[in-house]
Order: structure tokens, then C-alpha cells, then sequence
DNA sequence: CCGGCCCCTAAGCGCTTGCTCACCCTCGCG
DNA sequence: CGCGAGGGTGAGCAAGCGCTTAGGGGCCGG
């Protein structure tokens, strides 16, 4: 109690593990300017500048501008990772299981798109040692994915022919939300959410569409 | 015959529209930059020097580094364009044609992901004018998919309760395979196009699972 | 009241960027 | 052979980049 963080605002608040409080402000705002125009084309003048700070208090913080871009990709995989694993190790049956995986990390990428389209898609900006670090990162999500899948043909719930290729699929599917979610509008977190899980079920063959549909 | 286009090497060459031949090696040059690195963290020094000319060789070809990717993503967005709108408008059921966009699409995002990947990823470096009339030429690729698989809806050959949606979801899938294709290898364009046409006609609800996996 | 400490800023350094300009080399043609 | 045109180069400009440094202002224990 009294903590950094709980002075922060508790532990469910999105970026609330950053501390001091202008570190926080200044990954916040990196984390909008990085989605918006992309990492190489940011300059950290506009990242102090959204900030409310001079180009100078970023270096009090951070080392260099790619540190700041992998805080935010190592907090931003770590978050995805344990929302993947939680609903992988959940009860229910294989396909409860896929569908509420599918289900929250989608979710997460919609909500969460702008922090999403970074650490999704700003990976080759790294430097060679953190890009390896976060690439270890991604291999658990896909084992993840991949187990459930694993695990519902081996238990007869799904019929699926290829199965490291479909849980590629099944990933790259789900990570491309933070692409296009919010360029149209229109569409809640939850409904894609909904919508994702239903698709995922009927491409590993999981049981009766129309038991699918009801449920 | 004796045009430009034969002496460049005939019509079915990638780049075989850009003429003259200087100007091709560089915009050849300019795609293999932007994929590997990205638009913003592309120098015009680096282009050029991957075409084997100085500097300021570029700008006698191009008034500026931003026309090399319109032009870029305009001649790929036409054949992508092309690709999808041939299957759509071919002969067969909803279904046939739906696979058949699928596999063409997806094995030209596999087969040519570097130029792929520029023209799906790097939409936003470009200025307000350009970028409009590539979001344009996107409205009708989406049209495309959205009228095959409203037609099987219609046809009672789909089971989709979302058709903006899951239209949504096949493009997204099909287009992330510019990402992530040959960073691992291991699979040919042509076993990707088949795979991800399995899965979408799964998305969809199209007929028996047995009859698809004996077709 | 003050001295040390921690954040923060103003100014600017060295470098790279997109792009330009004066000039040259090559080649077809009369 | 002279010549004009067009594709190419070497050198470099103004601007903007990531990052550094010297110093200032507010807060706190003594």
C-alpha cells in the first residue's frame, strides 16, 4: 500500500506499472505518435511536445528513443501474452476455450489499437537484441494458440487438417485488428470480439453451426 | 509491336508497365527498400544506390521520394485489383468463385510479399491526394469480396450472419499474408492460397466439410 | 533561511535527410 | 564532323533529425 503505483492510479489502469509519472505521460504520448504516423517517422520533439515537455526531459527518462518504443512493445506483448495463456489454460472444452481466447484478444487489439498497431507492427524498428527478446514473446503466443488447437482435434471437437497453419492463420487474423479496427467505425470492441470467435470455431470445424449460432 | 512495353520485356513482367528502363530499376530498387525497412526509414540515397546510380539520378525519374510509392502502390493495387475482381466476375457457384479469389489473392500476396507489403502497409506515407485514390481503389476490392459472398448468401449456399463483417475478416486474412509470409519460409505460395481458400469457405458456412476436403 | 537534489529547459552540436544545380558524357542525325 | 538533346554525376544546400550539455527553479530536511 502507498505504492508508486497505486499514487499512480491503481493496477488495472492501462500504462499504470510506469513510473515516475513523466515517464508515463511521455510513453503515452509516444504510444499515440508511434500508431499515427509510425516509429521512423516520429520525431521525439513531437513525442516531448504531445507530452507538454521540452525535446531535452525525454532523455531524463529514456536512453534513447528506441527504448521507448520497446517499453512499450515488451508492456504491450506481455499484456496480449496474458490474455492469451489465461484463456488457453481456463476450463471448458477445447472450443470454449479457442472461442473466449479468440474472444479477449481481440478484444484487447480493438480496444487497445492504437498500443496494439505499435507492438504489432513496429517490430522491425528495434534493434536487433530487443527484436529478439520480443520475438521469444510472440513464439509463446503462438504456442499458445497452437495447444488449444492441439488439443480439441486430438479430443475430436475439431477437424482441422493443417494445424500449424491454421493457428498462423487464426493469429495473423486476430493481430490484423489493430490494422483496420477504428479506420470506419461502426463496430464495438465486443461485437468483433463476438463475431472473430464465431469465425475461428468454423475454421477448425468446431461442432454444429447451429448449436454455434444459439450459444 | 516494337512499343516500349516489348522492348521492356513484355507485358506479363512485373514492372514491365514502367518505362524507361532506368526508371524501373529504380522503382524495382524503391520496393525492395520500403519492404525491408520501411517508407520513412527508406533514404533516397539508399534507392538509388540498389539501382546502381548516384543520388540525384532519382529525381530526373520522379519529382519525389512520395510519387515512387503512389506509383508503387497504384500499379499494385491494379493488379491486385485485377486478380480479385477475375475471380468475382468468373463462371461457377459462389462458392468456386469465392475459393478461387482466395487462392489467387493470397498466392499473390504470398508470391509477391515485398511489393505486397509496401502496398497494404505503407498507405499511410502517402499525401492526402494519393492516399485517396488508393482508399478508392480498396472500396472496390472490398466490394468485390462483399458481392461473392452476399451472392452465396442469397444463393442459400453461405451461412453468414454478417456479411460486412466476415467480408471484412476474409480481406484482413488475406492481406496479412504480406506480413508474415517467407519470415519463417517452409510453405509455397501455392499451399497458402489452397489453405486460406479451405478456411474462408469454413468462414463461410459453404456446404459439406467433406465434400471441401475431397475437392 | 538555505543548501542540495531532482526535473526540467534553452540552446545547440554533429549528422543525415530530401532535393537541387552546374556540368559532362554519349549518341543519333545532317 | 559538329551539334543538340537527354540521361547521368559530384558537390552541396537548407532543414530537420536524435541527442547533449550547462544551467535554472521549486521542494524538502535541517
Amino acid at each position: 500500500m502507498g505504492t508508486a503505483e497505486e499514487t499512480a492510479g491503481g493496477e488495472n489502469v492501462p500504462w499504470g506499472e510506469v513510473t515516475p509519472d513523466a515517464a508515463r505521460r511521455l510513453l503515452v504520448a509516444a504510444v499515440d505518435a508511434f500508431a499515427e504516423r509510425g516509429y521512423h517517422a516520429t520525431t521525439t520533439r513531437d513525442i516531448a511536445g504531445r507530452a507538454g515537455m521540452s525535446p531535452a526531459a525525454l532523455y531524463i527518462h529514456y536512453k534513447t528513443k528506441e527504448e521507448l518504443l520497446h517499453r512499450i512493445s515488451r508492456i504491450g506483448h506481455d499484456k496480449a501474452l496474458e490474455i492469451l495463456e489465461e484463456a488457453a489454460d481456463g476450463p471448458g472444452t477445447a472450443a470454449e476455450r479457442l472461442a473466449d481466447a479468440v474472444r479477449s484478444f481481440v478484444r484487447w487489439h480493438a480496444e487497445r489499437h492504437t498500443t496494439a498497431r505499435v507492438v504489432q507492427y513496429e517490430l522491425d524498428a528495434l534493434g536487433p537484441e530487443h527484436r529478439a527478446e520480443i520475438v521469444a514473446l510472440r513464439r509463446r503466443t503462438d504456442a499458445a494458440v497452437r495447444r488449444i488447437i492441439g488439443e480439441g482435434v486430438a479430443a475430436g471437437e475439431f477437424d482441422v487438417p493443417d494445424v500449424p497453419g491454421t493457428t498462423l492463420a487464426v493469429l495473423s487474423l486476430c493481430i490484423d485488428v489493430a490494422r483496420w479496427f477504428n479506420t470506419q467505425g461502426s463496430r464495438t470492441p465486443d461485437e468483433v470480439g463476438a463475431l472473430y470467435a464465431d469465425l475461428v470455431l468454423r475454421m477448425v470445424g468446431a461442432g454444429d453451426p447451429a448449436l454455434r449460432a444459439r450459444g
